[in-house]
DNA sequence: AGCTTTAGTTCACATAGTAAACAAACATTA
DNA sequence: TAATGTTTGTTTACTATGTGAACTAAAGCT
C-alpha cells in the first residue's frame, strides 16, 4: 500500500494545477500563472515546458505589455485528443464526439430495436469505431469512451440493473471492449448528467449541486465539493423513490407515495391520458395544449410543479445545495413547472436554506449525460499529467 | 493563494500518516510502519524520532522477536493533552474533558437556569476553566474547546438560529473568547454528534454514514467519505424538515407533514398526552408503560417507529449510506422502535441499497455530541504536526 | 560458535521547489 | 533618441526531503 507523498507526488500536482490554472483562465502568461497559484516563476516555466512538449499547452506569441517585457501567451490545446459520450436512453442511443474542452465535434443518435445485449452491443461499437475515424488528427486521437446508463451501475463499472432494458448484473464495459481498443468509463445517466453540467452547463460555478433527471423516473447525480458523491457501492441519488405522501399511489418499486410517482414526466403523462381519457399522449402534445392554453393542461402542469417542489424542498432540507439543476425530458417543459415549483420550494424549506439555495433548468439541455459521460475519460486523462509528456 | 505543493507539505503529510497509523494500529514497530505505508525505513525512523520529541509518541521497549532482532515497540501519547467538549441542550449544559484519545477524564452536568447569553456564557465559560483546571499535568495542556449548539452554526463558528434557545446571530465564539484563552470550535449539535460517533462510537469503520439526533425536532449530521458534509454556509442535514406526508400535520416550521412532527421525542409525547388526557408524560415513564406491556403505549411507539422508518428509508434512497446512527433522547427507547422501523425500511427502500446501508444506536448514548465536540480541537491539534515539535 | 533473520541507522544520491541574479524586451519620458 | 524603469522569463546555486544500499545491532536457531 502506498499511501504517502514524495516529490513526484508533489510534482505531478503542481503540473496538474498549473495545467487547471491555463485551462481555466487562458490566454494567459507563464508570469501570470505564478502570480495566480503562488508557485515559483522558476517552477511555472519548467512545467509548462514539459506540458508545451507533451502538446497539451501551445504559446500563441506575445501578448499586450504592461509597461514591460511582452508576456509569451499559453493556450490549453483542446484539440490535443478526443472523447466520446454515450447516453443511453429508453428507445435511443446518443452518442457525442468532443475536444478536450467538450466542445462537440459531430453527434448522432440511433434508435434501440433490440434491448438485448448481444443486438445492441454490436451496435454501439460500431458506431463508437465509425464516430472515432471522424476525429481530426491528433497527438492523443480518441482518449476514452463514457457510457452513461439508465440504472444502477456499481464501482466496478458494473451494469447492476436497469428498469427499463432488462439488464440486470450485466458487465457492459467488458462487453464492449471485446469490440473496441479505447478505455470505457461506464456510470449512472445521472450522475454523468450531474458531471456534465458542472462541467460544461449551469454548474460551472457550484461546488454543492444537485442534478435531476426526470423522464421515467427521477434520479439525481449528487456533486459535494466538486466531486461526485457516490455513497456505498455507487448507488446514491435514487431520489425518485423518496417518499413525499406515505399513502399516495402505488409505485414500480413497491413502496406507495414516491416522488416520481407523483412529479414525473411518466406521472404527468400518466394523468394527462387518464384526464383526457386518451390512449396516449406525448409530452410535446401536452406542452401545444398548454401553449393553447388549454385551462385543464395548464392544471396538470401546476399540480406536477407542485409535487415536483416537495421533493426540491426536501433536498434543500437534507443537503442544503448551493444549485439544483432539472434535466431529463420533463425539463423541456421547464417555464410551465417552474412558478408553482419555486413557490412550492418556498414554502416548503427552511428560511436560511432556501436563501442560498438555486434552482435552474439544465443548460445543455438534453445533452447533459452525453458530454458528462465524454469527461470521465477527459478528466481522467488530463489527470495523469506524467503519464504522457516523454514525447519527442 | 498558495494552493500549490512543497517539499514540507509532503513532510507535513507523511508525519500526518505515520501519527493516524500509529495511532490506529498501536502498539507496532518503525518497520511495521514502513511495511504498512511503504514509506522507507529511514524515513519513517526520521519521522518518528520528531514525534518522539514533540512527545506524542512514546517508545515502550522491545516487543517480541519475530526470528530477528526484537522491535522497539511505539504508542501514541494519548495524554500528550486534553480537550473540553460541551453539548448545550435545551433545559441542561454537558462539559467533558477527554485525552488526547477522546477517553472521557471527567465529565459534568449543569442545568440552565436562564436562556440570555449574558448570564448562560459566563456560567460555561466558569465551568470550562474548572474543568481545564483538573486536566492531568501534560506537555500540550488543554488544547481547546468544542462545542456543540441545537441549532445553525454557519462557517465562521456563527450561531445564526436557535429555535428552542432564542439565540439568532449570534457569536458564540468570540463572546466566549472573552472569558477564555482556549480556541473554541463550534458546530451544529448533530454534526458534532456524527464525527463522536465516527471517531469514536458506532462508527468507526464507515466512511459514509448519517448521524441522526432525535429530541425535540430531528437533525442530521451527514459524513462523506470520512468528513462531515457541510452544504452552502454550513446548513445541511435539517432532515426533520423532510416532507414525508404531504398533507400531514402543521409544523413550526410552517410546512405540512415534516417528518419531526411523526417521528421525534416530541411528536411521540404529544401524541402519548393526548391519547392518555394527561397534561405531561415524559419518554422516561412511556418507557415504563411500555415494559409494563401497556397495549396503547405499545402501540404508540409502534406508529413512531414506522414513521421514523419512512424518513430512513429516504435517506436510504437519496444518499445510499453505509450507516445510519440513531441518536438523541429517542434512542432511549431503541429497542421499543427497532421492529417497525427496520420492516418499513425494508418496504419502503430500493432492494439493491438497503442490501448495504445498515442501522444502529448511537454508542456513545447522550455523549455523542459532547466528544464529538471534543474531537473538533483534537484532529485539528494533530493535524498540525509540524506546528509543535521544536520542543527542546 | 556460526548462520540467518529482523530492526533500525547512516550515508551518498536524486528530485524538485526556491530565491536571487540576470538577460531580454518592452514603455515612458526627457 | 537615449536613458530609465518595468515586466517577463531563464539560469544558477542552494535547500529540503525521500530513497536505496550498505551497515550495525540484536535476536533466534541449529
Amino acid at each position: 500500500m502506498k499511501i504517502t507523498g514524495d516529490q513526484q507526488l508533489i510534482k505531478k500536482m503542481n503540473k496538474t494545477i498549473v495545467l487547471d490554472t491555463i485551462r481555466q483562465r487562458q490566454p494567459l502568461s507563464r508570469s501570470d500563472i505564478s502570480s495566480t497559484i503562488g508557485l515559483n516563476k522558476a517552477t511555472v516555466s519548467s512545467l509548462v515546458l514539459e506540458l508545451i512538449q507533451s502538446q497539451l499547452v501551445n504559446e500563441i506569441g506575445p501578448g499586450a505589455s504592461s509597461g514591460g517585457r511582452k508576456p509569451t501567451l499559453l493556450l490549453f490545446n483542446s484539440n490535443a485528443g478526443y472523447a466520446i459520450g454515450v447516453d443511453i436512453r429508453i428507445h435511443h442511443v446518443y452518442f457525442v464526439l468532443v475536444n478536450l474542452d467538450g466542445v462537440v465535434i459531430k453527434d448522432l443518435t440511433i434508435a434501440i430495436t433490440s434491448i438485448e445485449p448481444e443486438d445492441i452491443i454490436p451496435e454501439i461499437a460500431k458506431q463508437i469505431k465509425a464516430l472515432g475515424n471522424q476525429a481530426p488528427p491528433s497527438p492523443y486521437g480518441v482518449i476514452g469512451i463514457g457510457i452513461g446508463v439508465p440504472g444502477l451501475v456499481d464501482e466496478q463499472h458494473h451494469v447492476v440493473s436497469t428498469p427499463n432494458l432488462g439488464w440486470d448484473n450485466f458487465s457492459l464495459k467488458t462487453s464492449l471492449e471485446q469490440y473496441i481498443d479505447y478505455p470505457v468509463y461506464i456510470d449512472n445517466e445521472a450522475n454523468a448528467g450531474a458531471i456534465g453540467e458542472r462541467l460544461y452547463g449551469a454548474g460551472t460555478k457550484s461546488d454543492n449541486l444537485i442534478y435531476l433527471s426526470i423522464g421515467v423516473g427521477i434520479g439525481a447525480g449528487i456533486i459535494v465539493n466538486g466531486a461526485l458523491y457516490r455513497g456505498t457501492s455507487n448507488f446514491s441519488g435514487e431520489v425518485g423513490h423518496m417518499t413525499v405522501t406515505e399513502e399516495g399511489p402505488l409505485c414500480r418499486c413497491g413502496n406507495h407515495g414516491c416522488w416520481e410517482t407523483l412529479a414525473s414526466e411518466k406521472a404527468l403523462l400518466d394523468k394527462a391520458t387518464k384526464q383526457l381519457g386518451q390512449s396516449e399522449i406525448t409530452l410535446d402534445e401536452l406542452i401545444s395544449l398548454a401553449q393553447a392554453g388549454d385551462q385543464a393542461t395548464l392544471a396538470l402542469f401546476d399540480e406536477v410543479g407542485t409535487h415536483l417542489g416537495v421533493g426540491l424542498a426536501n433536498l434543500v432540507n437534507v443537503l442544503n445545495p448551493e444549485l439544483m439543476i432539472i434535466g431529463g425530458r420533463l425539463s423541456l417543459a421547464g417555464y410551465l413547472l417552474e412558478e408553482p415549483m419555486l413557490s412550492t420550494i418556498e414554502n416548503r424549506s427552511l428560511s436560511y436554506h432556501r436563501k442560498k439555495s438555486a434552482v435552474t433548468f439544465a443548460k445543455l439541455g438534453l445533452r447533459s449525460t452525453a458530454l458528462g459521460a465524454a469527461s470521465m475519460p477527459i478528466t481522467a486523462f488530463l489527470k495523469d499529467t506524467d503519464k504522457h509528456l516523454q514525447q519527442e
